[in-house]
DNA sequence: GATGAATGAGGATTCATTCAT
DNA sequence: AATGAATGAATCCTCATTCAT
């Protein structure tokens, strides 16, 4: 389960690929070329195409989806701290690994072929349980309203952060900012989603009804 | 422009194909089969797989991305009855036509290559206009917050609505409902997706910022 | 075995195009669409793709290897007279029907298949006789060399014709002539080529062995 | 651009299919098939049938079109011994690789689409340019006569050595030599036309103007 | 451990032809 | 008489994979 240098590299470059030209649309020949290496190499390592996708995913989920625990657990922060911390995390694991969440949004399908199902079904779960665990107590705490669909609000940060993601392009010419840079885009778009995505919550969790 | 029963029949099969599992893992055999018809029919009638994909896009941005003008300008709903109706049409729309928005969202870069990319971006300009125009009514007439990010709300409601149809298959198993019938789960999917949306809009529009 | 003017067109348009990319590498669409008649009026008319062929045969060796006899029985000419006569004719004919011309130099294997063989070969020893007549006339007469090998004399007319017409394009480039219209270049090469052949015969045939 | 012996072998066979059918008119299975290889090799090898086709070229160019200099700059030969080996050398050549001529003489549009045009140029002319060198080495020595064509010369002797190889059919069907083994039939159509030549040229060059 | 050569299977597309009208 | 729709066969080519080295 440990890959060396090479096998990171190779790693890395189908995700681009895959995330960019779907899986079927991305030949081992172009990863190998991408990568620098020879195209058996690929076969040799990973003993096919598919598995190679499976390394992906199993790389890419178990260095991924880890360390939220250490957020929800820290005694230090309110209820809606967390929740912004949450936010934040999931925002920066997102824009830090584009290509594999463009992947995971772009072949669903994959899963049910392969064995990443129960890994992808594991961590989804893990996320929305830690979701629920923290808004649950923030509910106890009286902080926040009671009738909230926590399985909603998570859907909603997950599908609008994943919307931004995929609609950059479109976003980019609707405002004019086809000529900034990629990275100052970035860092623009984070920080708009950041504040979005809280202020909703914000506001979500907090307002009264009437 | 006008297509026949037999050419509706392929895009149909096709969109659906290509949804699934993407446009190059999807053969133009797995295409005629599924279809019923003979192979070098697609050639024959859109002159190639990358054509056939243009027809696709073609003939459901026609006639999926219109209308939404009627609701709009009706002027018997007050604002926030239009935003509802807004809300609700695009969730029809995205529930009638799954695999079409399925595929919109694992191809984007298919609209590069191809003459679709100009179609899909005024479509979704389009959209976003429409929505533009029914909030800032609302702003006029004082019925709603002024400092709304109209943009930010729009990809709000479409990621969310997106990711729920992307992410069913988890929703399900999670919530043990595999054995129920799609039609029915469908059913429950939206009429829980109206009433977070709806929700949700309101609570942003109307709350007032402390 | 009477073509109607439809029929004659195809014929052309056909001739035509076989000659520039074979009879393989021309498509019965290139051919209805270039003569603007329907695709299926081809197999209509004709039968198949090669009955079209085995017609172009028919149409023009008939057209094409007639009235040289003509020529040869007139008692009003010299031999040598004659001998020009034959050249000149050769010539016009190769030059008035360069596309046939071509298509006969590329296409030999095609009359092993078809029907048209023996009439090709009929053809070509017609020719071949009447050059022998009119030289023995020459001969007998003590007007000719005795010891001309009449065979490789028409191989030299017809491989030189031949050649000229093959080689055109080397020639126009080699000696700067690429801008010429059509036309005048072809009056130009025909004008030489009755001179050197013509030339060339009465060196034959009228020079005395040392 | 130094080819193996199984891209030698499949060159070989290439160039005999494509010269008796045609470019379009061989399939690289049928190229595959009378190589005894697989179908992909050549794929493999070449990239495509196209790129066969210019290997094929860039391969006989190279290896047919050389040596002839040093015929020509040997000094120990007179002007009309030049001629004659010049004739035998081009006679031996054609005979030697008459697939490769015959392949020439049907698919001359293929130059232009293909990056071969330039390498046949270079050779058509370089041989051209090497017969006017001997010729009017004669005609300075007073030895041939001064008004003499040479590329009408030329064009004589390629284009009746090369109408000799196309005709080779209807000769022996003429002649009756259908039963004589190809071996000895070819032995005895290179000594006349060896004869044929010469005595043409001779002819030509020495025979004074009355 | 690493790789170049080789291949069978399957890809999209074009083909000449047929048939109902 | 003439044609548009339809099709099975064949086209070239790319694919992921294997194997001897």
């Amino acid at each position: 389960m440990d890959y060396n240098e090479k096998q990171v590299q190779i790693i890395e470059t189908a995700e681009k690929l895959f995330a960019n030209n779907g899986f079927e649309g991305t030949s081992i020949r172009d990863i190998a070329q991408e990568a620098g290496i020879n195209i058996a190499m690929i076969s040799y390592y990973f003993g096919s195409k598919e598995k190679l996708m499976e390394a992906i995913f199993a790389y890419r989920i178990k260095t991924t989806f880890l360390k939220m625990e250490n957020i929800i657990n820290n005694d230090n922060y309110t209820p809606f701290q967390k929740v912004e911390k949450f936010i934040e995390h999931y925002i920066d694991k997102m824009f830090g690994n584009q290509c594999f969440y463009r992947l995971m949004m772009r072949e669903p399908y994959i899963q049910e072929f392969h064995n990443i199902s129960d890994l992808v079904y594991e961590a989804k779960k893990n996320n929305l349980e830690l979701a629920k665990k923290v808004i649950h107590e923030g509910q106890k705490r009286g902080e926040f309203r009671k009738n909230v669909d926590v399985g909603m609000m998570i859907m909603t940060m997950i599908g609008t952060a994943n919307h931004f993601v995929t609609t950059q392009e479109f976003y980019k010419r609707y405002n004019n900012m086809l000529e900034m840079p990629q990275v100052e885009f970035e860092k623009h778009m984070r920080k708009k989603l950041y504040h979005h995505l809280k202020t909703l919550f914000k506001s979500i969790l907090t307002h009264e009804e009437k």
